[in-house]
DNA sequence: GTCTATACTGAGATAGAC
DNA sequence: GTCTATCTCAGTATAGAC
């Protein structure tokens, strides 16, 4: 590292690197009064819901002023999606630790990654509203399929690939499926978010058939009929850059 | 669903249930200032896209004072799905229009009922997105999948109805249908919005691409094998009351 | 019932002082 | 890194003209 052999030669260097190591721990600026302000956040997102609480509201409550929060936050939606980044993380090391206690069949994987997401997300259906604020606008970063969330979406697509796991399907098919999983995923986060049954039963026989239909449907799609069919979809998807084509051309929805 | 029903019963029918619609939204006040705030508005936010247009900008434009602009309208947003709803109205009659002209196969009509659609919207994707700003709020009256948004919806998932029209299906399958093609064109209207190609050229692969797959599956959803995948799929729709059930329940997601 | 004119409130967001 | 003052703009309120 240069910078390191440079304090060696320059006195003042040494000032420099610690500048920059002042400036790598301030890049995560105050851990805590981001972890506070987070945290104050959500609680009154869940007391009052996301559009009655105001960012005055949640500088108080973290005992910040309302520049701080947005000092550390460039929007009130932004606190949502640092909230749900959390949820994600959650989500993967969650659903990587029930795979790896035993051995499972696919409808049970496929389950256990989507149902972890809702068990994580449970009480929080009156913030994840915000969530879709910007899924109209392309180019708002906080547009859940813009280029913004590439990472996220990304990263929540990788946990639905662990749960599918090395269970033998098609080339065509496993490459479509984390995708596929991803965007029902995001449906029944939306259904979710409507379902006003006691706990969100419905969600969860939602869950639970869309699961089952899944595996009924890797089960036919390997039938000689269904081959044209299945070779179409996948071109069509490739076409219109909703999966990556061969090239590897980069994606408009990303 | 009685609309649904007049709607296959009778050409005319649509025709009639889109002017209620339109009278509905007209009831009382004066048109021509409503119509004038409205065009306004629209030539607004596609110049200067819709966050950059404030309700005094549209006021002026339309020569009415602010508090005229809401008199008229409850929310900027408002007059996005007031614009949306005129969509709505142009689309029924387009495709009525285009279905009676001649007699045509289904995937020569479900690719019209697209097509018009995108036709009418094609200059419009700036202010689209406005349309799905509060679509993750279920209370909100603005919400794509809302109740407040039933009546438009209802329109638009019969104009699909009609694009069916009496083709020869299975009964489940065609009450399934319109909310299907409904849900598919939502889809592909957010595609649309993203859509960066040339006159949205990759729009128009992708509908061209969906039509031929829904025709094609049709086709194959009759065989014997899948006949218990597609029993499962519309129980399972049922269960979750994202097809209204046997028993005429309220449906929560509308 | 259809507007104008104007003032005001509330809240998200920003600039700049410290 | 944090606070205070301020800005912008959606939306409300009010009073009145016709």
């Amino acid at each position: 590292m240069n910078t390191f052999e440079i304090a060696l030669d320059n006195p003042g260097a040494l000032f420099y690197y610690l500048n920059m190591f002042k400036q790598e721990s301030a890049r995560g600026k105050s851990p805590e009064t981001r972890a506070s302000i987070l945290r104050h956040a959500i609680g009154r997102f869940r007391e009052k819901g996301f559009d009655s609480t105001t960012m005055r509201d949640i500088g108080e409550a973290a005992g910040v002023a309302i520049g701080g929060a947005y000092y550390y936050f460039p929007s009130k939606e932004a606190i949502v999606q640092a909230y749900y980044q959390e949820v994600q993380s959650a989500h993967g090391s969650r659903v990587a630790a029930a795979l790896a206690e035993r051995k499972l069949d696919l409808e049970e994987r496929l389950g256990i990654a989507f149902h972890t997401k809702f068990d994580i997300l449970a009480h929080d259906r009156k913030l994840l509203g915000a969530l879709f604020r910007y899924s109209g606008d392309p180019d708002h970063p906080l547009s859940v399929f813009g280029p913004g969330s590439g990472p996220i979406r990304r990263a929540s697509m990788n946990v639905f690939a662990a749960a599918v796991g090395d269970e033998r399907l098609p080339k065509d098919i496993r490459e479509l499926l984390p995708a596929a999983l991803w965007a029902a995923h995001m449906g029944i986060l939306l259904y979710f978010i409507y379902d006003q049954s006691p706990d969100q039963a419905r969600t969860r026989k939602l869950i639970d058939g869309v699961t089952r239909l899944v595996v009924r449907l890797l089960g036919i799609a390997k039938m000689a009929i269904l081959k044209p069919l299945r070779g179409s979809l996948i071109s069509l998807l490739r076409e219109t850059e909703l999966l990556p084509g061969d090239e590897r051309e980069p994606s408009s929805v990303e």
